[in-house]
DNA sequence: CGCGCATCGTGCGTACACACACGATGTAGC
DNA sequence: GCTACATCGTGTGTGTACGCACGATGCGCG
């Protein structure tokens, strides 16, 4: 009732199911769940750092390197120099990673549909919103205001 | 807004904004928020196999049991044959180890209650059981019925 | 009693989570 | 132009998330 611990483990549990779920799924394309999530969002602005790669994941900038040595030799990404600032490198989707995250979507829709079973319709909307609020406050940063 | 990507990404953000407070936090005691909720399962129930024990997290039994030997090695848990299965070894806290859950609780409290002032008191409860729900649909088991 | 199958813990391999320190480049201020 | 300081990527180390395979013990069924 008054024990506040079932939030931060109703979150770890739910988190940990989908991401198990979603590797189960992705093994037979040869990703990760997290590697979905890295094709997921160059996808949605190709040609960033590696910093702001990490930054949208959100993940740590030396976690998403090890992640992007592994998809380069897979030939699902790209670094190359920027064109202004020669400390950095941009990221970007080869034609096979963008067509490998088409696959990797489509196989994906089973699981976003259960998640979304287990809510009622009228709910997801704040439900969502709430997640985010957490996750805004405890990240200190403002996620993305698209919606 | 068909978008129904958001839903996991969010909750993605959600989960590791917690963790990575929770193991900065937690890292001046010498542990980390994964042992942490290793220490809190068992302090609901001591002396239970490992089996058990990952099965309550939830985790893989491989990585709860590096974990115990990690937490063995600083006395804070311990391993003994179990009485009537020759297979299993039971586990439990020892007396470092609920003093050290202790410190450890008070210390997290100001994590739980930041993500409880992203929600609005009268959302929480039923936040709470969307989450046990998707976990559970996701996890193919029924988390504790206690609430 | 014995055979087959389930279950326990262990051990190995891979990927991700991070922290931290390092060198190199960018940039602001004087 | 030159000196601080910030920022980029890299490299290393530890802990956690799994899957998979192995040996050992438990247990049911004939």
């Amino acid at each position: 009732m008054a024990d506040n611990s079932e939030l931060p483990l109703a979150l770890r549990s739910a988190y940990l199911g989908m991401h198990r779920k979603s590797d189960a799924q992705f093994a037979r394309y040869g990703v990760t769940a997290d590697q979905f999530v890295l094709l997921a969002t160059l996808s949605r602005g190709d040609a960033m750092t590696q910093r702001e790669l990490a930054r949208r994941m959100p993940s740590d900038p030396s976690t998403v390197r090890a992640m992007l040595v592994l998809l380069e030799t897979q030939g699902l990404v790209e670094r190359d120099v920027h064109p202004s600032d020669s400390r950095a490198r941009t990221v970007a989707l080869t034609a096979a990673g963008k067509r490998k995250f088409r696959q990797l979507w489509t196989a994906s829709e089973s699981i976003r549909t259960q998640m979304f079973e287990a809510i009622h319709p009228d709910d997801a909307v704040e439900f969502i919103r709430i997640l985010k609020r957490i996750a805004e406050s405890l990240n200190n940063v403002i996620l993305s205001q698209s919606n």
